[in-house]
DNA sequence: AGTCCTTACGATCCCCGTAACAATG
DNA sequence: CATTGTTACGGGGATCGTAAGGACT
């Protein structure tokens, strides 16, 4: 489970259509798809209901819904909170290299 | 940020020194450096001080903190929770291909 | 045929680990 | 010189996107 496959799944949830939650992304469809695979893979437990029209959250999906909310959330505060402590205490940082595995 | 980096943050945080955070990980030293000098670039604020006995936080360090234990304990609630839910409704996956974007 | 989601496949990029650096006591 | 954290570099694996497949209406 990485961010990003929370990211998909809020957003397929949210849509209930991957073709649509891609879109709202920027991103294509097949990798969305794919993290919500991922995630039912690591929890045992299928999260959506495959129907015609798109993909309806099952019991286990609407469970997993909010939490996922809540950590989204929270990494947001964190940005923001840690961003604005760093604002108080304006620290420049000495100029770092380029590769820093990603951030 | 990812939740590896958010991880790494905690434990050093924890131990105040990368090279035991990263052997309580069963890791190795540097992507553990690099881990915190990504989240620092990302937030722009240094997260810790370093010292010759190892890492000390700073006060955007201590504020991310509080934020990064949440989230952590946030995801494993979800996981805890949905496998619970899953269990209640046990449905067995269709035995699905192996690669599924890494879970 | 039109809409979905999913699988195959190829190419890229991320990211780990080993090894070499740098800095400090 | 022994400790610390950091940077260089190479290889393996993850993950994207295009394209093809399969199911259902």
């Amino acid at each position: 489970m990485s961010l990003t496959h929370i990211q998909s799944f809020v957003a397929v949830a949210e849509e209930g259509h991957v073709g649509r939650a891609a879109r709202r992304l920027h991103l294509t469809q097949p990798p969305r798809s794919r993290h919500i695979l991922a995630l039912e893979d690591e929890f045992g437990a299928r999260l959506f209901e495959r129907t015609p029209q798109g993909m309806r959250l099952l019991p286990a999906g609407e469970a997993f819904l909010q939490h996922a909310r809540r950590i989204l959330a929270e990494v947001d505060a964190a940005v923001h909170t840690v961003r604005n402590v760093g604002a108080a205490r304006p620290v420049t940082l000495p100029a770092r290299a380029q590769e820093l595995d990603g951030a």
